[in-house]
This record gives structure tokens, C-alpha cells and sequence, in this order.
DNA sequence: TGTACATCAGTGAACGCGCGTTCACTGATGTAC
DNA sequence: TGTACATCAGTGAACGCGCGTTCACTGATGTAC
């Protein structure tokens, strides 16, 4: 029995504590927002002193990168596990998305909340970004080879037949087809790329409204607004 | 001559005072965020010691919560200047708030971005907040007004014609027909409700992605992307 | 116009706090022979 | 199996910092007679 894979009990230990860590660092920042987010507090909540974090952590600043760079790769995780499900299409990748925003809000305003001025994302999170366009590119791509002839976001507009590049979107089609730098490695055709972005741009607006409160007191169920643009995105 | 209404010099001179705390605030929020906001770095800057501020303002968090209602009412007035332009609808609107958006980034992640937990917005605000909806609304029910028959925004689903309630939209109307208390006391129909939601979170996506800078290095200019969804909404 | 008083802006010292981070050190755990 | 050594987790003290906020006080500005 080679010892290559196996961890040391020191190293079994290593990676729980800074695991342990982590944890307890979503908790303040559910708690307090990110910003609050301090190592002794988080030492202090775990009984041990200050300093020892620094075992596990080289400071402030590589956790926060750390905590980020969970919460992509969980959703990138989220949208590819549900893109990859048998007979997936757009609104179950919709729905796994707000599952996902759901289940821990301050995660989600990690990502997609207010940036902080002169923060700079490592190389390696942008690959992760990267990778979840490429889910919902698949997505868009499978939908409308399946549609193909009836644009299903698009209504036909006037004089424009199945196949047509004078619909509504042919504008904004024949721009995005001349600058996908971030599906440049991607077949998705013109309109998936169009379909993908406004999936995508369309369900961040009511996900960030709705957990940021901004539709508290309105009286309408959430839920059903965002069924009702799924519905819209997936005909 | 009555001194009613006249202001004395102490009190031009302590308005013109707060007015420039602001200022250097705003400054610091767009350099550093909100969290990094302190009152004594703001007196460092005014050449003035700290404690002096307390003449102006009686904490932080009361600096901060201006700072929102004063984010809260230039946005309301946007919308609202907007919306009684000559001619106007709801595209005017949606150029109005890209403009409103982009002339102050930390201003627009203040009303629409990250939550902090446990922050309670006064009702003075929510008030305002109110009204944007009001200006949405009287756009949303003006332009449905002068497209009856041809929902601008709702493609005639399978077996509906003008007038129908079982297009794609009928079931998110019907919701909102009978949960609209944000609506309470405005005349528009349900699919003006539902038209204004869709308008505001849609563009809502739209910013807050471009803003946070989600979209830097895909290479397409968010600005056809957003034309693209308001020619959607505004048809 | 001139004097006496009240108002108010701003200062400087101080308090208590929590932060990130470093450093030398102790004590336990693992490794080598 | 037992001893000698190396590795490493965690501690406690300390540093320097900036924060929000209070307080007693000075000095200038305005007001009343």
C-alpha cells in the first residue's frame, strides 16, 4: 500500500480546521455582510487565540479570496450538475440557479454583489466564471438547435420568416457574433450566445432584487416572477 | 422684510458644511467602498478634526442613511423627470436609469447593492422607493394604454387573441392582479404591473452586471446589450 | 454705536475597542535509527 | 520497543493602527439692550 493519495493524520487535520475555519467565516458573514468578516473573531468563536489562524491562512485577504473562490466553483458546480441532468434545458438550469442564490444569500452577493473598489479577482476564479458561461452556452446552444426555425425568445417580427436576421434581435445578434470573446471557443451560434446572456442577465436581476429585500412589502410572490421570466426565456 | 423663509449666515454656512461632508463621503465610498467610510478620515480631509462632525451629523450611521436617501431621491427624481418628459416611455425611462447608473456606480450599489444584514431603511425611504415604482407604473400603464389589443411586450400565445388572458403572461398577471400592494393606488391593469416588474428587473440585471464588471473581457459592449433588452420591453 | 451676554463652531485630549499581524516560545505529535 | 530529534500546532505578549464617540474648553460670531 503506496502512501501516494493517502493523508497523514497532521494533513487529515490541516484540511478540517481550515474547512472549520471557512464555516465559521460564512457565519460571521451572514451575520455582518463580508466586510465584517475578522480572523480573531472567527478564532475567538473557535476557542483558540488569534494567531494560530495564521497556520492555516496567510491573513485576512487569502480567506476572503478563498470564501469567493467556493462560492463560484459551487455554482459553477450547481449549473453544470443541472445542465447535465437527463433532459435539462433552461429552466432547470433556472431553477438550480435560484436554489443556489436561495440557500445562502450572502454567498451569492459574494459573487454578484457590490464589488469592492480595486479588488482584482485571481486568474483562476475569472476560469471559473468562464466555465459557467460555458454551461449556459450549452444550455442556450442544445435549446435552439432543438428550436430551430422558431426562435423561442424571439418573436418573429415583422417580415421576418423561420431563419430569418431581421427579426428583433438581429441587431444585437450580428454584434455579439462579432464579439464573443467569451465564447470564442464555443459553437454556439449567434442567437444561443443572445439566449445565454439574457438568461443569464435577466434571472441575476430579479435574484439580486429579491435577496437584497427590494421586493419586501410589494405583495407578489417572487417565485412566480421569476416562473413567469422562465417561462418567457424557455418558450 | 419677514425673516421667514430667509436664511441666517450660521444656517447657510451649516447646510453648505453638511453639503461638503457629503461630497468628500461619496468620495471615499467610490474610493474604498461603503464599509471603509469614517468620519474622522472624512474631517482628516477637511483639514478639520473629527469630533467636529458631530456638529453636523450625530454619527456615522445617520452620514450613512442620508447618503442613502440622498441616492434613494436623485434616482426617484431621475426616473420621475424622465417619465414627464414630452413623448416619453418606458425606453426614455431605461435610458434615463443606465445614465442615472452609470454616473455613479457606488451611488447605484448603495440603493440596489449588497445588503447589510440587519440594516433597516427608515420609512422615509421606503417612501421613496415607492414613488420610483409609481413612475415605472404610469409609464408602463401609458404604453399599455396605446397598445391595447397588442400587449407590447407578450407574444400572442397559442389560441389567444387580443384582449385574451391566456397568453404566456395570463397566469404572472393574474398574481399580481390579486397581489399588488405595492400597486394599491394605481389604476394600472395587470399586465402594466407586470410590465413595470419585468422592466425593473430585468434592467436592474442588466446594471448591476455591468457595473460590478461581470461583463469586462467578453468583448461585447454592454450598452447593444441593454438596447437589445429595452427595444424588447418598449415594442 | 457700544457694551454684555448667549450661541455655537471647532479643538485637543482621552477612552475603550477591535483589528491584522509579528515574534519568541511551549508542548504535543510524528519520524528515524 | 525505546530513545533522540525534528516538525508543527497553538499560545500570549506586543506593536501600531484607526475607529467612533465623549467631554471640557477656547474663541469667534451673533443678539439684546
Amino acid at each position: 500500500m503506496t502512501a501516494v493519495g493517502k493523508e497523514t493524520p497532521r494533513e487529515r487535520y490541516r484540511t478540517q480546521l481550515r474547512a472549520e475555519i471557512k464555516e465559521r467565516a460564512w457565519e460571521q458573514i451572514a451575520a455582518a455582510g463580508a466586510p465584517g468578516l475578522s480572523l480573531n473573531a472567527i478564532a475567538k468563536q473557535m476557542g483558540m487565540s488569534g494567531p494560530a489562524l495564521y497556520r492555516y491562512f496567510a491573513g485576512r485577504d487569502e480567506l476572503i479570496t478563498e470564501l469567493i473562490r467556493d462560492a463560484y466553483r459551487s455554482l459553477a458546480d450547481a449549473v453544470r450538475s443541472a445542465a447535465a441532468a437527463p433532459g435539462s434545458d433552461l429552466a432547470v438550469l433556472g431553477h438550480a440557479l435560484r436554489a443556489w442564490a436561495l440557500d445562502d444569500p450572502q454567498r451569492y452577493f459574494l459573487v454578484y454583489g457590490t464589488p469592492v473598489p480595486g479588488y482584482h479577482a485571481p486568474d483562476d476564479i475569472t476560469a471559473i466564471a468562464a466555465e459557467i458561461m460555458a454551461s449556459l452556452l450549452d444550455a442556450a446552444q442544445r435549446m435552439t438547435g432543438t428550436a430551430v426555425g422558431t426562435p423561442a425568445d424571439g418573436r418573429p417580427g415583422p417580415g421576418s420568416g423561420p431563419g430569418s436576421d431581421t427579426g428583433p434581435d438581429a441587431r444585437l445578434e450580428a454584434h455579439l457574433a462579432e464579439h464573443r470573446q467569451w465564447a470564442a471557443d464555443h459553437p454556439a451560434p449567434p442567437a444561443a450566445l443572445r439566449r445565454a446572456l439574457v438568461f443569464w442577465t435577466r434571472l441575476h436581476g430579479l435574484l439580486s432584487l429579491e435577496l437584497a429585500g427590494h421586493f419586501t412589502g410589494m405583495g407578489f410572490d417572487p417565485a412566480e416572477l421569476y416562473e413567469g421570466e422562465l417561462r418567457r426565456l424557455t418558450r
